[in-house]
DNA sequence: CACTTTTTGACAATGATTCTCATTTACATG
DNA sequence: CATGTAAATGAGAATCATTGTCAAAAAGTG
């Protein structure tokens, strides 16, 4: 039932996510090709990761200011803790989490449970970097 | 420092708020005060509804179609579970959760740990009232 | 090569949310 | 009550990520 193809655009895209560990959005990432010289279409960028990401090859993310990122990751089910400042991103799982929202639909009747569940701190060399906040000043 | 002021507008917002305990987008909450006849800017919902949600006076939520809607909620730090189909809530408490967010920060030196975990199911109601999905047929 | 299906790309369209700015309102004060 | 002024409103324009359109190009198959 008809597989999808792998043509110079997708390999293109499959590259350019292999040489960025950190989430990126579409358009970014379309920027970024042209950027390199590439030609390829904003919306061939999108349908692109859209596929990618319902086969799992890719993560996805939604931001702060609500727009979808994606980024290579690995295999199964797993969070991510992401710096809310440079926006490196940690893979981690999450067995309580997955126990607990198990736990929570049975006890209120809820089948078919899925949940979305994002970490956001601020990594230690941002900590560093960055002043840090007055202590709630007078 | 000049409080948020109390207006017929947001009297009507919180009134609609109340009389409907499901989650409510800025548009859907507008078109309901619209169609009883109340006068009001789609703007001013909006506003409203940011200004309340920063005050911790209502809940967002994030939809699955990427839309942003608002609910009263009670005090304190909870997540919701929300129905897929008809969009029931439920507030829940994630004491371990927060326990395992926290401990991922520290063990990834990432410092202001948040977070964002939404639980999603089907309601019972809904679960009945399906014809219930064939298990992977041949 | 010939054929069928998927993919691409340029651009239009969508749609939620935000911005603009002139007008109105809340509310503290004389 | 009159008045001043900062906040709030509303109508519509503007923004902007994302999706749709559809003819042309490319992939995979025999």
């Amino acid at each position: 039932m008809s597989q999808p193809r792998s043509t110079r655009q997708r390999t293109m895209i499959r590259k350019a996510l292999g040489e960025n560990r950190e989430f990126q959005t579409a358009q970014e990432l379309h920027a970024h090709l042209e950027r390199g010289g590439a030609k390829i279409g904003l919306a061939t960028v999108y349908r692109g990761l859209g596929l990618m990401y319902e086969s799992g090859e890719v993560d996805q993310i939604v931001t702060a200011d609500n727009e979808t990122a994606y980024r290579r990751c690995s295999d199964g089910h797993h969070h991510h803790l992401v710096c809310r400042n440079c926006r490196t991103a940690v893979e981690v799982d999450g067995p309580p989490v997955e126990a607990w929202s198990q736990q929570m639909g049975e006890q209120h009747g809820f089948s078919d449970m899925t949940h979305t569940v994002e970490l956001f701190g601020i990594c230690q060399e941002c900590a560093q970097a960055q002043v840090q906040p007055d202590p709630d000043p007078g």
